[in-house]
RNA sequence: GCCCCCAUCGUCUAGCGGCCUAGGACGCCGGGUUCUCAUCCCGGUAACAGGGGUUCGAGUCCCCUUGGGGGUACCA
């Protein structure tokens, strides 16, 4: 195939991941940093992480660090970038603000860009018409070209002054790996702007320059970017640039329709909260630490809150939000193991039937040719059976370095210093399906015991129905003739007791979980008795009985 | 509206003109194992969007229709 013969071409691959500082790392972006480094790490070449923050006014300053904390949690490595430095630095754009202009000037000099001081009001106005011609706005140069001058007097007249990347007169060819050759017609294609009014240079002219000076020779990135391209190609040519190979990955969809967007969360927790009748609004607005104002309009779609805000009123509201970031699905007690296999399976397939993947498979068998040219959709539940499939396969180790790490994030009361529990906790839980399941069914192990949280369900089931609470008054008594404590013994001395009484082991075990546990569902019985040890659950028990006695 | 891209079970997909009576995985349904929740094991359900061509032969190539998605910014 064509694409083949093109990368030989290069002595060394380098991709580059290029996110907009704008928030926390979503699945999308996440996927295509993945795809990026899997290219990379298969070609043995270099992987560039390249902070794009051209918009002053959309960065927020912690963002460009949360992004690479979370592909370092899913550990993609970047070869080159911020925090690990590199020949082709500095890695923000807003720091090569003056590499760009060298090749702006040269532009402006040779006619290949010109100013244009066309306000926003005027820029409407253009669309409108166009638009009743039912066409979009084509920007053409003028005849004659503004001068500097003309710049500088339009400046000192307070108009904005931008520049636009003249296109060349001829249809655009542009090659891609996944859809091979897409021809855009030169009528369809606008002038655009490359330098804002505000001296900055826009996405499109700040990419190219930087994916030719940084030696980029693969560009993987969502199809959203596939109508850029021409721009992109046409700069290039003008410019004296190497075009890259291009690889314009099909969309990630989500459930509810559309592109997945971050935009998901909100929108979720705004329908939730419309749809449910009797929430506090006030003490809803207080809990997310936001004024009646803001609320109101979030409430009507007119402003979305940051997602700390976010994440505060669902937590309030006891909710959980459909995950769209990479740390929400950390908080979920999902795996990077699970996310990296999961991410790397939409919209590309290594053939055949393969499908659950250590990273290190990925890396070998990952192939630019194997892309699929239609969208997918994120499923979350065959995401939940790859997590289950990666918690058996993890060694015991990394599944508690990463249980551990889980406990830190969501500052869990099962947090200790206790790697031998800790390690027990999960292996005893073999089976689970994450994290998070893990660290709900050993929460009563760090409970007191006269502060246990019972859920009322389980007790009305358990044991409030037939001779439950004598069950559990009989386990106890029996247990306390027990001498040396461990599971082994706790089965023998249940079972037992289960024969005895000439019942399923069930009855014995479920008043006692319920008696120790507060609710119908724990590690096994017999490992959450021992761990629990004798005395606080003869204590438990007693307290139990004492509190659902009458 | 205009431009571009896409189209196999509900979902992710295998398939690159005869190996297809269309394979796998998730889900779902039924059964089994089990002290709870899970896990695990067995079985089942289910797809080539429609219509034209090309060809000895089409899920695979071409065209149209329909449907979905993306773009249409001084966002990236």
């Amino acid at each position: 195939m064509a694409f083949s013969r093109i990368h030989w071409r290069y002595s060394m691959v380098v991709t580059r991941f290029a996110p907009s500082p704008t928030g926390y790392l979503h699945v999308g972006g996440a996927r295509t940093a993945l795809f990026c480094w899997l290219m990379a790490r298969h070609h043995n070449g270099r992987m560039i992480l390249r902070i794009e923050d051209t918009d002053q006014k959309r960065n927020t300053p912690t963002a460009a660090k949360q992004v690479q904390d979370d592909l370092r949690w899913l550990g993609i490595e970047w070869d080159e970038g911020p925090e690990v430095g590199g020949p082709n630095g500095p890695y923000a754009q807003s720091e090569r603000l003056d590499i760009y202009k060298k090749y702006m000037d040269k532009l402006l000099a040779e006619g290949k860009a010109y100013y244009c001081f066309d306000t926003p009001e005027e820029l409407k106005a253009m669309r409108d018409q166009a638009e009743k011609a039912k066409k979009s706005l084509i920007y053409r140069a003028p005849a004659v070209l503004p001068t500097e001058a003309d710049a500088q007097k339009a400046r000192e007249e307070g108009r904005p002054v931008t520049v636009r990347f003249a296109m060349p007169d001829k249809d655009m060819v542009i090659t891609d790996v996944v859809r091979d050759e897409c021809t855009f017609k030169r009528d369809e294609l606008s002038d655009f702007i490359i330098q804002k009014s505000d001296g900055f240079p826009t996405y499109h002219f700040a990419c190219v320059v930087d994916d030719e000076l940084m030696e980029i020779t693969h560009i993987i990135r969502g199809q959203e970017h596939l109508m850029n391209t021409p721009w992109h190609v046409a700069m290039q040519e003008s410019l004296g640039f190497k075009t890259p190979v291009y690889v314009h990955m099909s969309v990630t969809m989500s459930e509810t329709g559309g592109k997945l967007s971050k935009r998901e969360r909100p929108k979720a927790l705004k329908n939730i909260i419309k749809q449910t009748g009797d929430i506090d609004l006030d003490a809803l607005t207080a809990a997310a630490g936001i004024d009646a104002e803001e609320m109101s309009r979030f409430l009507k779609g007119k402003a979305v809150p940051d997602m700390p805000v976010i994440d505060k009123m669902a937590g309030y509201l006891g909710i959980s939000l459909p995950e769209i970031n990479v740390v929400d699905f950390m908080k979920s007690g999902y795996l990077p193991e699970t996310m990296v296999n999961f991410l790397a399976l939409l919209g590309w397939n290594p053939g055949g039937d393969r499908e659950i993947m250590t990273t290190d498979e990925l890396i070998e068998c990952f192939d630019i040719s194997r892309f699929a040219k239609s969208n997918s959709l994120f499923d979350r539940k065959k995401l939940l059976s790859f997590n289950t499939e990666h918690i058996r396969m993890l060694s015991p180790e990394k599944l508690l370095f990463h249980f551990k790490n889980y406990l830190k994030i969501v500052n869990s009361v099962v947090l200790c210093d206790d790697d031998k529990l800790l390690a027990r906790l999960v292996r005893i839980n073999e089976g689970a399906r994450t994290l998070a399941d893990i660290e709900r069914k050993c929460r009563f192990l760090f409970a007191d015991d006269d502060d246990l949280d019972y859920d009322m369900k389980s007790v009305k089931k358990v044991l409030l129905k037939k001779d439950g609470l004598a069950m559990l008054g009989l386990v106890g008594e029996t247990l306390k003739g027990l001498g040396e404590l461990s599971p082994a013994s706790i089965e023998k001395c249940l079972r037992g007791l289960a024969e005895e009484k000439e019942v399923g082991l069930g009855k014995v075990a479920q008043p006692l979980r319920v008696g120790i546990c507060g609710n119908t569902v724990s590690p096994p019985i017999f490992d959450s008795v021992d761990m629990l040890g004798m005395d606080r659950t003869l204590n438990r028990i007693e307290i139990t009985l004492k509190k659902f006695g009458d």
